[in-house]
RNA sequence: CGGGAAGUAGCGCAGUCCGGUAGCGUACCUGGUUUGGGACCAGGUGGUCGCAGGUUCGAAUCCUGUCUUCCCGACCA
């Protein structure tokens, strides 16, 4: 009867899947390395798009839509870029069925109708955008161009996660276009600044900025700047990228401008991302052994109310009760549920709604009325007590802030307690297979190092972080002169 | 793609070794008692056992093939 759900000391990753599958945000499907988001889960990532739009159209973007297929020779153009996702691509070959002859009521791909040219199923939107670009910018008055699609994308990934790492997932893809260098560089930035932002204020996960290394760089970037986060079993996780992607896409897809001199120049570039990925970082960042933990501020439900009651009557008058405060808090603008709902008694929707995750539930009953009082339990201390029917709208109101920023700080205390600086080989091995999380030292800045170490250690460098202070050193493998430290973890 | 596990009622599972016409928990339906941490009693509904062949008087069970999913690795957001 009771949803059991695995603890992360048994099997972190299970207990992982049991949330968000028993907590309702996802469900497998009947295709392989594809999920059905639930209206749970889905109402979230609804949540979390709403404010992301926002800050991209309050930082002058607009939205637009392009084909969910690629043309192979479109997608082929910028060849770092068609090398680094082609080998996990989904290609369409044909464009219909026939009855199979061989196979009543069985449909087999028409040998027919086989297409001129394949399409490939957009991993990432670049190729399509960049030829679209093409005809919409001739001179700098067209720049620059800020656009973002909310889209799906496909990648073949070889093995599958739900939400971390999914054969299709959404996400937003911001591309821009700009006349010179360092604007491009600007709005990198400002968007990496803007993911920060919403992942630590919103989601109340802490994030360290970064830049990647030429091995980890975005396929077709010239720079690629992240956010890094970290999950309670010392895992990394990449949040967010924001790509510098110089003039490759301009160069592959031809796109020129005319500067204020009447000279051709190429467009300089940017792109940037976060996915429903994100959603798996939530939850492996908050949660505990009884289910969800969501922050207050992207929580599809934020309250929750209970009413206890013993016979019909009781519950007419509680109904009635609620209502007010109900109308209240939709009032302050307040998610709120009411489920007075009789088939579940209320030690059951406590559990449901704790595995839920929901912040705060109210729980209300006789006793409380003649007391004129409520009982409050919190979400994330698991901390029960008795609150003022007066004044609760505010009292809720401010505890919601209060919510939000203890997940933020647990979260950052655990992260800050987590960074470990490792000056010999031995010693970052060893914190890696035992606390895990990230691990701060030398390398010597080379790519075969940092392979290498990948290879023994299973650690990425998971970037450099921004403002890094230079310091001299001695690469933790091959002992080389290193002149700054580098952020290492084991990551998903 | 390599290794492992699994497909039987909405969900979670047993039954498979040793063939005899499908069972448990939960959910669901009806009635009643309940309701401050996952209620109880009584009665009920629901499954061509992943799919396709084969062996057999008879297949969830044996054989062959096939599909799908999950987990662990290599790849990646």
């Amino acid at each position: 009867m009771a949803k059991e759900l695995t603890s992360r000391a048994q099997d972190y990753s299970q207990w992982y899947n049991d949330l968000v599958i028993k907590g309702e945000l996802a469900d497998y499907s009947a295709v392989r390395g594809c999920m059905v988001i639930k209206p749970y889960g889905y109402a979230l990532w609804e949540n979390m798009r709403d404010v992301l739009d926002r800050m991209f159209k309050e930082t002058g973007h607009q939205n637009a839509y392009f084909p969910l297929f690629v043309p192979k020779s479109l997608f082929e153009a910028e060849e770092k870029n068609a090398e680094g996702f082609a080998k996990e691509c989904a290609v369409v070959t044909h464009y219909r069925l026939i009855a199979d002859p061989k196979n009543k009521g069985k449909l087999m791909v028409d040998p027919e109708a086989k297409l001129e040219e394949e399409l490939i199923v957009r991993p990432t939107s670049e190729a399509i955008i960049w030829n679209t670009y093409k005809t919409w910018i001739q001179s700098y008055r067209d720049l620059p161009i800020l656009v973002n699609q909310w889209a799906n994308v496909v990648r073949w990934e070889m093995r599958t996660r739900l939400f971390l790492r999914t054969a299709e997932f959404l996400w937003q893809e911001g591309h821009t276009a700009h006349a010179t260098a360092q604007e491009a560089i600007a709005e990198t930035k400002q968007m990496l600044d803007v993911y920060a932002d919403f992942v630590e204020n919103w989601m109340a996960v802490p994030v360290i900025k970064g830049v990647k290394t030429a091995n980890e760089r975005f396929a077709g970037a010239e720079d690629t700047f992240c956010i890094e986060a970290l999950m309670q079993d010392g895992k990394a996780l990449q949040a967010g990228t924001s790509h510098f992607l110089g003039q490759n896409f301009a160069k592959a897809f031809d796109v020129k401008f005319s500067d204020q001199n009447n000279k051709q120049e190429y467009v300089w570039a940017t792109s940037w991302g976060v996915s429903t990925r994100l959603i798996g970082g939530l939850v492996m960042t908050h949660s505990d052994d009884e289910g969800l933990v969501l922050p207050p501020r992207i929580a599809p439900i934020q309250v929750v109310i209970v009413p206890i009651y013993k016979g019909e009557e009781q519950k007419a008058i509680l109904d009635e009760k609620v209502a007010e405060i109900v109308k209240s808090f939709k009032a302050a603008g307040i998610r709120v549920k009411y489920d007075n709902s009789d088939h579940a008694r209320p030690g059951w929707k406590f559990a449901e709604y704790e595995l839920k995750g929901v912040p705060i539930r109210i729980a209300i009953g006789a006793r409380d009325l003649e007391n004129k009082q409520v009982e409050l339990a919190r979400r994330d201390t698991k901390e029960k007590s008795s609150i003022a029917m007066e004044g609760l709208t505010q009292t809720v109101e401010t505890l919601l802030v209060e919510i939000q920023s203890n997940l933020f700080e647990r979260a950052k205390k655990y992260r800050d307690e987590h960074i470990t600086k490792a000056d010999s080989w031995d010693e970052f091995i060893k914190i890696l297979d035992t606390d895990g999380g990230f691990v701060l030292a030398h390398w010597d800045g080379t790519a075969e190092t940092e392979d290498k170490i990948k290879e023994i250690a299973k650690a990425t460098i998971r970037c450099i972080p921004l403002d890094n202070p230079l310091e001299k050193g001695k690469c933790i493998l091959t002992g080389n002169a290193s002149t700054q430290r580098v952020l290492f973890a084991r990551a998903y």
